[in-house]
DNA sequence: CTTGTAACGCTACAGACTGTCGCATATAGG
DNA sequence: CCTATATGCGACAGTCTGTAGCGTTACAAG
């Protein structure tokens, strides 16, 4: 359930972004958007690679394999904070707050903020029970 | 100001773990207090690469070299999630936040009293100036 | 001063993981 | 049936990590 998904590397994470952004994609049209030049089957090899590590699907459609994300962008990004949190802070969100206020990444303003717009976009797609 | 820090192996982190929550050390308290049981050499090797890549510092004491955390665990954490949210998320902390309330990480309850703890904490330590 | 001991860094090395491809193979269409 | 094309597989070099042996150096005792 909670399959802690392997780390990317620079490209993979590149080409994860591309499908999260752009829809299904093909192995072409990634190549298209990339930064890199490089040949399709360095970037057919990316997708296969990115499918085993469980961060994409891959459908048939005539010849073509057609990727998308198998999760969701924001779920993928909140068990990476999830894990680092574990690692880093014994599970305390709070102390890694502190630390990205302390660090002017963040600040008071807008964690007040924060907390206002979660509750709206929790609200907006429905309240979940627990 | 803003160095990146490299990722840290498995091994590196527990290490880093115990600088931290140790204070002081030496490779053999280190080495004590370790999961895995490894020789000297190995334990000296980790803290040296820490020390490289800018986790931690040394000082000699006799012929002893005594390491110390080069930088708070909490900013530490802050900068892995802030490169996280950068990553995945256009730096947007809100996309993340509410990836972990659907992921039920967290609940909407504890980021409001989130928010308060932060801006005691802040207060706590001193307004710093920009 | 000589030597044993303990702490150190250096070098190494195998095993993953990544970025990059070339190439043999299979298949939709004509 | 033949061709163009999309696919997967295998490969290879470079890097990172875990793990450690070894030669070197410095302090303490003889």
């Amino acid at each position: 359930m909670d399959d802690r998904l392997p780390e990317l590397g620079d490209l993979e994470r590149e080409v994860m972004q591309l499908v999260w952004a752009h829809g299904p994609v093909t192995a072409e049209i990634v190549r298209e958007r990339l930064s890199r030049r490089l040949k399709e089957s360095t970037v057919r090899t990316v997708l296969r690679r990115l499918e085993e590590k469980g961060y994409a699907n891959h459908t048939v459609d005539g010849r073509t394999y057609v990727y998308r994300a198998a999760e969701e962008r924001a779920k993928v990004a909140a068990k990476a904070v999830q894990r680092i949190v574990d690692w880093f802070c014994n599970g305390s969100i709070e102390e890694v707050l502190v630390g990205m206020v302390d660090n002017k990444m963040l600040d008071q303003q807008q964690l007040r903020t924060l907390a206002d717009q979660v509750a709206k976009a929790k609200k907006a797609r429905g309240v979940k029970k627990e």
